[in-house]
RNA sequence: GGGCUGAUAGCUCAGUCGGUUAGAGCAACGGCCUUUUAAGCCGUGUGUCCUGGGUUCGAGUCCCAGUCGGCCCA
């Protein structure tokens, strides 16, 4: 193509020769719209005859000759619009003819039918709004099929706007996701919650176990943490009587990359005065129920198995679909007694890090389906092997909506112990398909108890465990002014929305997933040396 | 981090056993066409075959290393 003018060079000397027209497609601001193309299209025949305003891209594009069609897309519907030389102005004409697929154009005409029946505008101008100087890869569609069109992962996730042009799976999904986040509001908002803000650059960052990212502020000269979680800064909240506080937003584990983890995502995390676990299993139930009904009408939720996935143990036969009712309670079941239905490991094996590795050789545990099997040599306290087993044995199981209850003490540094076991927990996870959905307790309110689990994690923390929790006296100081008995929960937007969406992969529901960059945008990146 | 797998035109893809000048459809360019519709007809051209080495008379194809994806595993 060196010889020959670029794609780009054609655009432009379009572009020019559209500005020698005295028409500079950049420069118009606003275009008055009278109707959207979806109603246009869904009430076209008490509307037929009426003139109409409408702007948007241009998707398709037939001259022939002396008239022609193009497809105009306004995002949500689009609608064909017939261009005839005898009824346009000359330069309207002419811009019509130096069209490209990827232009957005105003036009002011009537709605009628062609030969063939189709619902379209009849134009008497247009004005062109924008003029595109890229190729899109916008495929032509016959009978709903669309050819051609833009496939490949990477290009749809580095550049999400061509998806969002090409792909109406993905607008779905954008649409989907943010009507998820509006209607989770909803709930809250008429359960009597605040929605807040908290700090996002935070001198240490605790509130859950993972390794947070680092950066520096200038002007104080400190160096700063992305929040790992919200949940210290909500019940300082809550310790200052408001007894209802929620908030979603973005948090940061510096962690690597999966189907179902991205290093930044967002957190729902909402705290209830007086209220313990029990409590957030029914505020999660209502939750998952009212986004459902609200979002798509329905509390049935149909998921598309994918190969390998387990229904239920022992069941035969490969059933295609998951079908979830929200409307209905989660199971609830807890996480010693799963470890044992699943492993023979009985809670007395497991009341001590050496008598569970003992067992686990002398029964010799293996997952029956994957062939998984746990090295004990990798564990070094009692917690971690039980919420291994936990993921190992149970997490595959739990496909329909299930609340497992009382997690080790160990893993657990800020929820309430179970008075029952002092090794455990008054916490729960919630599962659907096999996946973490939530994550719940009865916070600790007691200040002695919260420094000694704080404590036990630097010990953690100096044996090496760069993902213990950090010591936060300003959090143990609010505990020590009186926190009240206090319920909170999170859960991941994310997760949920793939849920309730039928999604497999969490860069489904993310609008830009953390890629690595090419080769050509390290280079060009400016340097990030810093004066530290 | 490991295994498998992929990268060819703007997009979607083909490319045989290593063998001439690397192909198709869409998109694009020139022409014809005033209700077309995956518009049609005539004509034209798409290119760092991901990058860098190597083997060979000869590499899109084989080998090695790397980059960026995807899937699976940890």
């Amino acid at each position: 193509m060196s010889e020959e003018r670029t794609f780009r060079e054609i655009r432009l000397e379009k572009l020019q020769r559209m500005r020698e027209l005295g028409h500079d497609p950049y420069q118009n601001e606003r275009f008055e719209i009278s109707r959207s193309a979806q109603q246009m299209l869904d009430r076209f025949d008490s509307l037929v005859g009426e003139s109409v305003k409408m702007a948007g891209r241009v998707v398709s594009y037939r001259l022939m000759g002396k008239a022609g069609f193009a497809h105009i897309s306004d995002g949500d519907a689009k609608i064909q619009v017939y261009f005839r030389k005898d009824d346009l102005t000359e330069t309207e004409w002419e811009l019509y003819r130096l069209l490209d697929i990827g232009d957005h154009v105003g036009i002011h005409g009537e709605l009628f039918r062609t030969k063939s029946e189709e619902k379209s505008i009849h134009a008497r101008s247009l004005a062109v709004l924008s003029k595109a100087l890229e190729v899109l890869p916008i495929g032509k569609e016959k009978d709903g099929q669309i050819y051609s069109g833009l496939s490949d992962t990477e290009l749809r996730y580095r550049h999400r706007h061509l998806d969002l042009i090409a792909n109406p799976d993905a607008r779905r999904m954008l649409l989907n996701r943010s009507r998820i986040v509006t209607a989770v509001r909803h709930y809250f908002d008429q359960a009597g919650y605040l929605e807040v803000e908290t700090p996002l650059l935070q001198l240490e960052a605790g509130g859950a176990a993972a390794r947070p990212f680092l950066t520096h502020y200038n002007a104080y000269d400190i160096d700063v943490k992305l929040r790992i979680s919200l949940e210290l800064y909500l019940k300082r909240i809550i310790c200052g009587d408001v007894p209802r506080v929620y908030e979603i937003g973005r948090v940061f584990r510096n962690e690597g990359v999966s189907n179902r983890h991205n290093p930044e995502f967002t957190l729902l995390e909402f705290y209830e005065s007086y209220a313990n676990l029990e409590d957030m299993m029914v505020r999660v139930e209502e939750l998952f129920k009212h986004v459902a009904i609200e979002v798509f009408g329905s509390p049935w939720v149909k998921f598309k198995l994918t190969e390998g996935e387990i229904v239920d143990e022992g069941e035969s036969g490969e059933p295609e679909f998951l079908e979830i009712d929200f409307s209905k309670p989660w199971r609830r079941v807890s996480l010693l007694g799963e470890i044992e239905r699943h492993t023979g490991l009985t809670a007395e094996d497991l009341g001590s890090l050496e008598n569970a590795k003992s067992a686990l050789s002398d029964k010799n545990v293996v997952n029956p389906v994957t062939g998984k099997r746990i090295n004990p040599d990798d564990e070094h306290n009692l917690g971690g092997l039980i919420e291994k087993l936990l993921e190992v044995f149970v997490e595959p199981t739990l496909q329909e909506p299930t609340f497992v209850i009382g997690y080790p003490i160990e893993t657990s540094p800020l929820a309430k112990k179970d008075p029952n076991n002092p090794k455990m927990t008054r916490r729960f996870e919630g599962y659907i398909r096999g996946r973490e959905v939530c994550n719940a307790f009865s916070e600790i309110n007691d200040p002695i108890d919260q420094r000694e689990r704080f404590e036990q994690q630097l010990g953690e923390r100096e044996k090496g465990d760069d993902e213990a929790h950090p010591m936060d006296e300003e959090f143990i100081y609010a505990l020590e002014c009186g926190m009240p008995p206090t319920g909170g929960c999170g859960i991941g937007i994310d997760r949920m929305a793939m849920m309730l969406t039928g999604a497999d992969h969490l860069r489904e529901v993310l609008l830009f997933p953390t890629m690595r960059p090419e080769k050509k945008d390290v280079d060009e990146a400016p340097s990030v040396e810093t004066e530290s």
